[in-house]
DNA sequence: GGACTGACAGATATTGAAATCTGTCAGCTG
DNA sequence: CAGCTGACAGATTTCAATATCTGTCAGTCC
């Protein structure tokens, strides 16, 4: 299938992951599957993972980390806080939804990795808490949000907004009324950090 | 098993459904083993109910009613409503933890349930709403609260706390920060609502 | 004659044997 | 000798036969 020729590395490894899962659904992903979109042996695949659940955590990581990246460039941005935080919010949720819609297949593989992996995502929780943190860090010296703690603050901010990232409400997210819900749960707490 | 010499209502049958999903779970739950429980034959309780769906959908019914009536009650009180937002909060969320956290095997059985029954679960959402709804009037009547259409933010209240009454995070209600975590959100949000 | 039964057909779930997969490792290969 | 292979043991999954369940209805019993 692939250039047998080549040294194998970890990274060509998580591409031909990304793409068995892709194919045959996270069920029927073996590392059996990996190794021969590889043209190796199996064998192979186990000297540069431990496990198969080491695998898929991986490529799970890597997934959310190309997320996280997106946003951090939003949330380094300098516009105003509250428009950060509103731009912040809604590149989270379409981000999600445009997953979700586009490849629904690929996006629950992607919400059975996420299950599998609770530290992993975890750490992309708190990697996005800590985005929000600073956009309202900045509101808080500027004047334009009133938080005592902002690194609480963003803990309640995410999780109120939580129907809008989180795969457990995917469905949802092709709704009509779906955008108009965002933007009155979005304004409501803008209206709660301002106050 | 049970005194068979004596009307066969829905009720009756209701009740033996629901210590029947008690003892088996809902994946082992049958018909006919409530009728047994009931000694009759499966044939009569297909007389009071269509299905084996519409049966778990009665049981699903009474459940989630027995919830909105004990919230109704906070509604309906006379308290602030700000005070009266936040009590009808904290019971909501204090009734699913409790429940959660007292008998996860029951309680797994009810999201069962609720997965398969949208329909009756948008209905109890939309009761549970409108209770919310006549609070947050209440409190714009009084100049407590700002809200222009107090429907919609009743459903952006709702929403925003899902992560503290949406059964998808029951895993996470027994965690030792959640006290705190919940407060962070209702705090944000009532400062919203009053801005 | 209204409430109930129990046999039935088709759908669904259970079971256990066979196939496949995971993870290891001694040995091959370049 | 570093990287890879492939055979292997134990765990897991698949598959087909078997059993159980759902929903109906003609017939029984007050």
């Amino acid at each position: 299938m692939a250039p047998p020729t080549e040294t194998l590395t970890a990274e060509r490894i998580l591409e031909a992951t990304e793409e068995v899962l892709r194919r045959h659904g996270p069920a029927k992903a073996t590392v059996v599957d990996v190794a021969r979109a590889l043209g190796v042996s199996h064998g192979s695949v186990y000297r540069h993972f431990r496990t198969k659940a080491a695998l898929r955590e991986a490529v799970t990581k890597r997934w959310l980390d190309r997320t996280s990246e997106k946003l951090a460039v939003i949330a380094a941005g300098d516009g105003a806080p509250e428009q950060r935080l509103r731009a912040w919010l809604a590149a989270l949720f379409e981000a999600k939804r445009h997953k979700a819609g586009d490849d629904p297949e690929l996006f629950a593989t992607y919400t059975v990795l996420t299950d599998e992996n609770g530290t992993v995502v975890g750490e992309h929780i708190a990697d996005l808490t800590a985005q929000l943190t600073r956009i309202i860090e900045t509101g808080s010296a500027s004047g334009a949000f009133t938080a005592a703690d902002p690194a609480a603050a963003a803990r309640a901010v995410f999780q109120a907004t939580g129907r809008f990232h989180d795969p457990c409400y995917a469905r949802e997210w092709q709704g009509p009324g779906i955008q108009d819900e965002f933007e009155a749960v979005v304004d409501l707490l803008v209206r709660g950090l301002a106050a």
